[in-house]
DNA sequence: ATATTTTAATAGGGATCACTATTTTAATGG
DNA sequence: CCATTAAAATAGTGATCCCTATTAAAATAT
């Protein structure tokens, strides 16, 4: 039997490329050469695989980016670099397009509803781990008080997932990055208010 | 048989639930109370009835935004309203959360990428259509000149797939508009560029 | 070397997939 | 009323779904 991790690691490329329902348990024992009687006794089920698959692929990417979050660098500094490691991530050459997580079991057959239950619990805590960083910007007078932080992060996690399907849908690393800089200038207090109107 | 536009209704009902690949021609045809050889008469092919069904959708909602969006209102106040009528597709009472389109088969098995190049290819279109109105509001001084009208564009329509993403989790009516009112500060010449720190 | 346990491979189970050939029913025409 | 055409239903195509019972091979133990 191959090594477990290689073994998840195949398979959230797979799930990350072709979704869940997409990914057939003959698809994943195939690429990692066992049979359908050892993915069952290593890994249980299909949903438990993927599971595990995104829990290991998360725990791989999440030291990196919660160390860039989490940095003594002001807080708009942190999270425009949080904000293009992502885009780079989202746009990576040999890997499938677009973010595993960001943009997956959204649409679904109600018998993936448990699944689709576990990829939206993985985007809701990673917004609450902006909000919180933005909560500790407040604290640190980077914020003004009265900032709605958790509007404030769950805009930011609607551009994470814009990214990730239009990455998916073909966008380049440069463009999700001018995307990018355009959220960017919604950060409060980044410019001062006027009356919205040009003319 | 039955009217093809009530049938083409339910399939539209059905794919915007359940998604491309979560529905299966046997739910159809058992919504629609038809049998599996009229389905195939009527429509062509599961695939081919996927097509009709958003065509038939995008052209019912397409007359009311597009009335909003090409008005005489400015390109801002526009803008506004016509993210607020989203926002209010994707959280309608008794229907399916999110939007049928912009967040519709992203990650998908290879036997269905021509159905993913189908809906990338509306969701690049209605794209177009804001950076249409975008140039336009460029030749009536409501812009800049030398805004990058295909950027912005792409960043709303970010802000559109990550409000479908976060509907489908169950986001809100209010919580998407105040998504929305963050996003409108992004809105170029809205306020005055500043450092970006407040400290 | 034989017996026992562990591991891997084959084979297949019951269900569902998208899709059709065939039969039955209904409607129309003389 | 019968013949012919058109519509609808049944039944079933081979393939694939997730998952497992069973068999074959390999490793360990006596």
């Amino acid at each position: 039997m191959l090594d477990r991790d290689v073994g998840l690691d195949i398979a959230a490329r797979l799930f990350w490329e072709r979704g869940y329902e997409g990914t057939s348990t003959a698809d994943l024992t195939k690429a990692m050469g066992i049979n359908p009687p050892t993915l069952y006794s290593t890994f249980g089920s299909k949903e438990e695989l993927y599971r595990q698959a995104l829990d290991f692929s998360i725990a791989r990417e999440n030291s990196r980016r919660s160390e860039i979050l989490q940095s003594n660098l002001p807080v708009y500094e942190a999270l425009s670099r949080y904000l293009y490691d992502i885009a780079d991530g989202d746009t990576q050459p040999d890997k499938p397009r677009g973010c595993l997580v960001s943009t997956a079991v959204l649409q679904h057959a109600e018998e993936n509803a448990s699944v689709a239950r576990m990829t939206a619990a993985l985007r809701e805590a990673s917004m609450q781990v902006l909000k919180s960083r933005f909560d500790r910007a407040i604290t640190e007078g980077e914020l003004p008080a009265e900032t709605d932080t958790d509007t404030l992060a769950r805009f930011y996690g609607a551009i994470i997932q814009g990214m990730s399907a239009q990455a998916c849908d073909g966008a380049c690393n440069a463009l999700l990055k001018r995307l990018i800089d355009i959220a960017l200038t919604a950060w409060p207090g980044m410019r001062q208010t006027s009356t919205g109107n040009s003319d």
